[in-house]
DNA sequence: GTGCGATGTATCGGTCCGATACATCGTGGT
DNA sequence: ACCACGATGTATCGGACCGATACATCGCAC
């Protein structure tokens, strides 16, 4: 999963780790609390290893803004590599059960912009599934078994089961407005600064439906 | 965290890893999908080694029931000893941050009828203060840093927020009905004898509402 | 002038998951 | 009569990820 996300970031632009972490809790940040140095930088470097990234030592910065003396060492920025593009868009497109557990969708989910629409329906209509099945679970627990429980135990299952319920319900209007052709889509891509043009794999048009 | 439940579970009841996964996987279905035995076994090695626990062979059971010719084997029977309710007690009472986080609460949630009533009361403010802080966090993601971010990853944290308001709510809910007084507590230790009856803990939600 | 929080890189031990292997039992289909 | 299949049951292995920790620099407020 990180993996996934790493790459997905580093295709806006090259960063450097702490920068990267602080990106990837701002785009993860409602699915989970923040990346752990001990996952981020051994992540790094086995997508190093592998070729899908490469890391550069910042320093030059030809030289003459900072004469050197207080020379920023350390600050390794690192930048994806044309067979880290592809590898990201295997993974992006690929679905599976990981993809439709709670973390797995919500990865996915933060990288939609860069999904094509059969993928994202397909990860929708999986998560959905998903979501069904734990909440009949709920049910089911909370019909049937409820003698065997405490209060509170049952109260937590309510809760949970609400949550599913909403979950279906939101998924069941992304689904909607998936299929209808407008979704919410701005194809963003890493040229903010003008600088990097880079296509964005396929962004399904119709750019530009602000929701209320 | 799996300790802390294998030692809760136990307290109910003997019972063998098969068992043990289910009924975690009931008690805690409404936060984590189910538990590996990739975690299980191990971890249950180390409650055995520590003493919390003891696992015997279950054999025997007087030979009149079954004539030995279909033997069970295996189906190792595990059994909390007094150091472990020890342990569980302290485990159950102790608060911090990872108590706070989603499957620590949860977890801890779901023993609160062996909870006493001020543990409960600190976890479940510790719990909403944790969630009030990722919510101002989405919220000013949602605010300032929102022309940043694609309108789906922007979904997400919409999505989320209204998940942390909700929660929040919930949390105020029972932290009030956790001060107004109607809380019996129930330590419960020995559960000599008899299982099944079911000295039923203090009710958390009162009347529920239906849904407009 | 100094303490302190943000920036920055990095490792280590430990928890937990997913895949896998293997064995028994009862049930129902052919 | 046979056997396939799912539930029951124990167990291990590699890998992903976390939490604590260590260490160094920078700018700023007191």
């Amino acid at each position: 999963m990180l993996e996934l996300a790493i790459l997905g970031l580093l295709q806006e632009a090259p960063m450097h780790g702490y920068e990267l972490r602080k990106e990837l809790t701002a785009k993860l940040g409602a699915i989970r609390a923040a990346i752990s140095y001990g996952s981020l930088y051994p992540t790094l470097r086995r997508l190093q290893a592998a070729g899908w990234i490469t890391e550069a030592a910042e320093t030059p910065a030809t030289a003459e803004e900072v004469p050197a003396l207080t020379s920023r060492r350390g600050r390794v920025v690192y930048t994806i590599t044309a067979e880290g593009k592809e590898r990201f868009a295997q993974l992006i497109a690929q679905t599976g059960p990981e993809t439709y557990g709670d973390t797995g969708f919500g990865v996915h989910f933060a990288f939609f912009a860069r999904t094509d629409r059969a993928t994202r329906l397909r990860i929708l209509e999986g998560r959905r599934r998903t979501i069904e099945e734990r909440r009949e679970g709920l049910r089911d627990m909370l019909g049937r078994a409820a003698e065997r429980l405490d209060a509170y135990t049952l109260e937590l299952q309510r809760h949970g089961l609400e949550a599913c319920e909403r979950e279906v319900r939101w998924l069941e209007e992304l689904i909607a407005n998936e299929r209808s052709g407008r979704a919410p889509t701005v194809p963003q891509d890493g040229t903010a600064g003008g600088r990097r043009e880079d296509n964005s794999p396929p962004p399904p048009g119709e750019s530009r439906k602000e929701r209320p």
